[in-house]
DNA sequence: AACCTGACTTCGG
DNA sequence: TCCGAAGCCAGGT
């Protein structure tokens, strides 16, 4: 479970990112967003997760301090991503599609 | 060891 | 539509 939310948010491509409910859900529960946000404090670290490109499902940063968002926001800027609001991006166009976590199998 | 908390979402009233 | 409550789960108190 918890693997699998890591195995996502690794393969997240550059330039692409995901939020936290579509990623509980291609990781098994779709309620277990919270426990998304909570892998990627304890295990950011640890595996070297892209953290900056998971986001809130309103396409917002979803940090507490600023200058969390302003280091996510520029890291996401580097990526390429422009930003339509001061931390909001336009998700129909950055959000990875991806069907299931099968689509991630082939690594 | 029980209880609280969190980078969130979804569901029911 | 909008707001409160539940769901998820591991670490810290």
């Amino acid at each position: 479970m918890t693997l699998n939310i890591i195995k996502i948010i690794q393969n997240i491509p550059k330039g692409k990112v995901l939020t936290y409910g579509r990623i509980a859900k291609l990781a098994g529960n779709p309620r277990a967003a919270r426990q998304v946000a909570w892998t990627l404090n304890s295990s950011t670290e640890k595996y070297a997760l892209p953290w900056h490109r998971v986001i809130n499902s309103q396409g917002l940063i979803a940090l507490n301090s600023e200058e969390g968002r302003n280091q996510q926001k520029f890291l996401l800027m580097k990526e390429g991503i422009e930003f339509v609001g001061e931390f909001e991006i336009d998700l129909s166009k950055y959000l990875w599609k991806i069907n299931s976590i099968e689509e991630i199998g082939n690594e």
